[in-house]
DNA sequence: CTTACTCAAGTAAGCGCTTACTCATCTCGG
DNA sequence: CCGAGATGAGTAAGCGCTTACTTGAGTAAG
């Protein structure tokens, strides 16, 4: 639109060399303080503000950083009302970047297009943050030779990428031990996520500690496996229920979309909730507090696995020889009424809405 | 991390020149297609992709575009639930922007940083979708002079920005004449957000002009002001009762955050909704469905604002003396059961989830 | 056999910064 | 008074592309 002005401009106009105008919008060192005001007078006068593509091009970095995740579709049709995973992973990461003053970019990998994108946008970007399931384990390891990567809600299984995940093994046994000890259940089955998932092996992991750890026997696999959504939850409750011959004491679901749909199955089949058989979830999405009953379950820090992954990334982009991290952020029991308890309470540090 | 080739290295190894390489990768033409199976090849050999900060330093344009928007955490303490609307226009622009092959950089304005951050944002980026409320108008109109600017979700008063916005006004005509008509109400209170609002003004405006339109006289101003928030509704209602003598036979809220806080200072004064006084929001947030009684309101479409805005902006970076645009889209209303309406249903496309 | 195009491809001048080097002063201890 | 540092600032070579302009060969028309 306007013509713009350069450091050249800005240089002759000030009397200086561009290298001093440059040193000066860096806040380097190498000049007086007078030829710093004048510089920055000249500057603010004529509007000019330096163009990002020349000096990242020139610096070799450009104060961005790149958020990939899975097309937001895919979760569309689950529950279009929670915010979603990534919107919360995005918040968090936006406010990380902007707290450095860096920018963030993000991109979803719709389709087949996953490592295309990945590198288009690796190339607009000092480093990515890449949302499990973005990518296959070969597109992120070919990503990752080209640019700083942090894997987000993952753990890399080979590679040595630094990553953030959210510690879903201890949440499952949190739950589950509730359930063993204070509801003295012993009967409790298994609902999981696809078999594949990392996420719902580690769940799976930390039921079976719990049990092990209250003096049971854990089942060697879970008693039933479907999708990670609702239809998923209730055929899957329904293939429970027909291939045993009582009903267990418990139900402990994958995540809360399968749980809601497990509870609509065992409603149908005039099962009650938790009188008959208690049942748990985990994320804490929002329908959870709204269900009949409401529903107890795990809760993960998502906004905050988005400022952290931004953060790890960003020192990973300082030093790229500083040793390998992996964290495992902290995941809250939310404790309401669905496993048996009468008050709604919670054994977290928000509180409950 | 990896060494990376350069352009001049591809252009070496197949035997052409630099400028061959460029138009081939630009799917331009003056190449025979030996030529390009030839340097294709070689690039992909050598994992060659061109340097972004290169190409857009040369051919003065990023394939970015910038979204702002105000800072997150003001939504906070509302109602984190609700997917955002941030969140739904992100998830449009992002989107939109990727189905035209560009990115997105996404940069809250919080605090006093607006311009310097929309500064800096308009560096990197072709042109940015501003979301209101981000920036003031005359900082609006110091960005817009360097980089194409689409403003959403509201209208520019004095500049001739393209914009983007829901037609508030249309969507609170129709729930006014839903209360007026279908429930034959005469006696509607106004409760407004800001008077500084632009939705809020617009939203007022509705009102009066179904009130009108249906033979009755309109208030002058609004019968109670409030922040949009649910305390801001509460407060507002209390001070809407106590100023008036008698109840009236509907509220019209300027949006469902106000109405769930009045909702509950009505019940608190022991008056039954819809029964005694009949209410209705706006925007259709999360909540909106689960309240008792489910709110009758207004949907906005805010995800495909979002696309549009980006799809707006496109062309506007495509061609800078197109004449200026201005988008109003449809708002839907949403009814359920505060108006007096016994059954769920809705006038809109979407089925009620 | 010219003339006039068309087509494939090359030349090289930027694009607007950053930064390694270099240089001229100035300061100050010995 | 001299030499060693410090300090403030300039020179200029990139950074890795894009693209206006040019070139030369092939080709159709006259």
């Amino acid at each position: 639109m306007i013509e713009r002005s350069t450091i050249y401009e800005v240089a002759r106009r000030s009397g200086v060399s561009t290298a001093t105008v440059s040193r000066v919008m860096h806040e380097g060192s190498g000049f007086s303080e007078a030829t710093r005001d004048r510089v920055l007078a000249t500057a603010r006068e004529l509007g000019w503000i330096p163009n990002h593509s020349a000096s990242s091009l020139a610096a070799r970095r450009t104060g961005i950083v790149g958020l990939l995740f899975p097309e937001f579709g895919v979760y569309d049709d689950i529950d279009s009302d929670s915010p979603l995973y990534v919107d919360l992973i995005i918040r968090g990461a936006e406010r990380a970047a902007s707290a450095a003053g860096n920018a963030i970019l993000i991109a979803a990998t719709r389709g087949r297009r996953g490592l295309e994108l990945a590198h288009s946008v690796a190339s607009k970007v000092d480093g990515l943050v890449v949302l499990a399931g973005s990518l296959s384990a070969a597109e992120l390891s070919l990503v990752s030779q080209r640019v700083p990567v942090v894997l987000l809600a993952g753990q890399p299984r080979r590679s040595r990428l630094d990553f953030v995940d959210a510690d879903n093994r201890a949440g499952m046994h949190a739950v589950t031990t509730h359930l063993l000890s204070t509801h003295k259940l012993h009967d409790l089955a298994f609902v999981a996520g696809p078999s594949r998932s990392p996420d719902s092996r580690e769940r799976f992991a930390g039921f079976c500690d719990a049990l092990t750890a209250g003096g049971h026997r854990a089942q060697e696999r879970p008693d039933a496996h479907g999708a990670f959504t609702v239809s998923g939850g209730a055929s899957a409750t329904a293939e429970l229920i027909e291939a045993r011959s009582a009903l267990p004491q418990a139900i402990v679901y994958g995540n809360d979309e399968m749980a809601i749909g497990g509870l609509a199955a065992l409603r149908a089949r005039g099962v009650s909730v938790p009188r008959e058989v208690a049942v748990t979830g985990f994320d804490d999405i929002a329908a959870a507090r709204h269900m009949h009953p409401t529903l107890t379950t795990v809760r993960q820090p998502m906004r905050e696995s988005g400022e952290t992954a931004v953060r790890v990334l960003l020192e990973r982009i300082a030093d790229r020889e500083a040793p390998r991290r992996g964290l495992v952020l902290p995941t809250e029991m939310v404790i309401r009424t669905s496993c048996g308890c009468r008050r709604r309470h919670q054994l977290t540090t928000e509180g409950d809405r």
